[in-house]
DNA sequence: CTAAGTGCAAAATGTTTGCATACTT
DNA sequence: AAGTATGCAAACATTTTGCACTTAG
């Protein structure tokens, strides 16, 4: 176990604070790490490795996956921004990040769990596939 | 880039049989690696990878995530198993990988083509969630 | 012969760990 | 004082790379 979050440190504030501003982003713990080292009171990249394990198990910050055989993304968790309202779309082409907010989201939902017993995240979610604009390049340059 | 796939070796032999019987499961890297080593004409571990990458680009095998932030997936892709035909759950309590088939997702697949212009492909995408198994043992936990 | 493929060992990533030190409570 | 958290450097795991050597065509 990594700690367990009883004390308040300088340091954890820090992160917490930079986490929690950026909570419609999607940070890389290395992304974090770097940002901490230029702060008043730098931060070593193993604390926030700690931190941000210390974190996900307490289930203030959401951990999952974007970019194919990348890093883990993190994301703070807040009422507003639980992103089960929205599901994540990759483009392995562009790889560029899509959120798309939708109905259908909800029958997925529903439909997984009651036929299929499963209960899905959908913030931790990802559809991977072409975007509209990579499928129209690909067409183009078949003719 | 990492070869063209133009020469035909021992080698290369090796490693595509044995994804290519391997169809069914998920292979790492890792393991196809270690598997190539104890063979005839043992295969180094670049050029498995290197292969793997050619294989990926010329589409005859499938690169994708099932483990948070853990190594990539490999298979290989067949007419019988384009894997179109079902989506992947992985629970996040247990690590189990389930594979679902059902009616539903080729629903999800036309809404999201035709309303959100992605064309998703369901064989490199995941869902995350809990599993029915699971969703029980927390269940009986909280009382 | 030439382009392509291989193996090795070294480097590059991203993440985890042990341990001595420092901080919170 | 006791229990936690931090920083560092070293260890890991996975993947990539440079380069000399081999092989397929």
């Amino acid at each position: 176990m990594n700690g367990q979050g009883k004390y308040k440190t300088k340091q954890r504030d820090l992160i917490l604070g930079y986490i929690e501003r950026n909570k419609d982003k999607h940070l890389t713990a290395d992304g974090i790490a770097d940002y901490m080292k230029n702060q008043e009171k730098p931060v070593s990249r193993s604390t926030v490795y700690r931190y941000l394990d210390v974190l996900v198990n307490e289930g203030h910050v959401r951990k999952y996956v974007i970019e194919e055989g990348k890093c883990c993304c993190y994301q703070y968790i807040s009422k507003e921004n639980t992103c089960s309202n929205h599901y994540h779309f990759k483009c392995s082409r562009c790889m560029k990040l899509f959120h798309m907010d939708c109905e259908m989201l909800d029958k997925i939902y529903a439909h997984v769990k009651e036929e299929h017993g499963f209960t899905v995240d959908n913030s931790k979610t990802v559809f991977y596939g072409i975007c509209r604009d990579c499928q129209k390049e690909l067409e183009d340059k078949d003719r």
